[in-house]
DNA sequence: TTAAACATACCAACCAGTATGTATGTAGCA
DNA sequence: TGCTACATACATACTGGTTGGTATGTTTAA
């Protein structure tokens, strides 16, 4: 490194980290990769992280956690209609992606597959994104309950968790057939049936 | 080996991988455990496959694919009725699920997430299973809507796609949440979905 | 002067794969 | 039936490469 900037060479490192963890898994990602990606040396990466698992986990709490926020939490708190603003942030995820990014499917379900058998605290970490993800539609639905906007015959437990996993059923189909239309069409069949939530 | 029988020593090794990857991923999975866990040497094992990642292969053709044939194609081929059989293999699917092997998830989707974007060997084969799963849904559709069974409104297509994505959405989180009750809540999401393609 | 930030060289453990061997079942023939 | 030839089935020991991690530096900013 030339500059001598400990957050930005953080920063750099945990991104490359990501992309690497995306692409091959965690178990798979190599340091090596990583270092050469940053042209961070290994000293200074041990210098960041004590170790590959907590490096891991930063990614988990810092960048995924992060980007779901944004996608998924952030839009659906007190929206004005739960349902138009579901409807909404499934449209914004498809159009983020392409023909490029569609066979990395979804990191925090990609880190669910592979680590929730083998490392309690991955396992929690995602979890708790899960947890936070399907929360905020229950309470929405709730909301939209009490607004008079949602059928009150129907149960938002079980709504926000079918929800939740048919959009990570729908990532996961359309990764492994590296295909937007498949993504699409999946993703029609959800946004059709949230349509018949509306009061 | 004590007993000289080349097609038990076969399924063994193709048992214990299947076992292996499931636990750890393809990647891994190590061929150490393998020949540990079924006490076949490594001379033997490279006898019955040329590589590791042909004995991955073999796992998918030979037991994947066939335990998804006989839990999801079988029982939905020219059934009398399409609603109800698929109502039938989801809560069959539920039976079989306890608190020690709801961490293992669905090994079709597990292999999906991980190998799709690394090995296109694994991709096509996993690709042909959810091709041939939502296929037969699909065509399950379209007698039924001949039948007067299902609504003729619904695209049978797209019910398709969302049902497959749907259960293995569930699959995912029920896995990370080591929750038989998450993957019953998921799918009960599910079956009242299902309930409502019925004329 | 001190500690943070980074760099280099190395290590033991593990990995898939191979080279080379031995034991055993079987087909062909006398 | 008994012997030979051969291929299948399995076993052992090893290899080169990669892994995450560490010991021991040097540089630089405060």
């Amino acid at each position: 490194m030339v500059d001598r900037n400990p957050d930005k060479t953080r920063l750099a490192l945990l991104n490359a980290a990501f992309d690497e963890i995306n692409q091959n898994g965690f178990q798979a990602a190599s340091l090596a990769n990583i270092i050469k990606e940053t042209k961070v040396t290994k000293g200074a990466l041990y210098h960041h992280f004590p170790s590959k698992l907590e490096m891991g986990y930063a990614v988990v709490d810092e960048l995924v956690a992060e980007s779901v926020k944004e996608m998924w939490i952030t839009p659906l708190k007190n929206p004005d209609n739960i349902i138009d603003a579901l409807l909404l942030q499934i449209d914004s995820a498809i159009s983020k992606r392409n023909k490029e990014n569609i066979c990395f499917g979804c990191p925090v379900n990609n880190l669910a597959q592979e680590m929730s058998p083998i490392d309690e605290g991955f396992r929690e970490r995602i979890n708790s994104i899960f947890d936070l993800w399907r929360t905020t539609i229950d309470e929405g639905l709730k909301q939209g309950q009490s607004k008079g906007i949602v059928k009150e015959s129907i149960s938002t437990e079980t709504s926000a968790y079918f929800i939740v996993s048919a959009i990570e059923g729908a990532t996961s189909l359309a990764k492994n057939a590296k295909s937007v239309d498949v993504l699409k069409t999946s993703l029609q069949g959800l946004k059709e049936h949230i349509q018949t939530l509306r009061k």
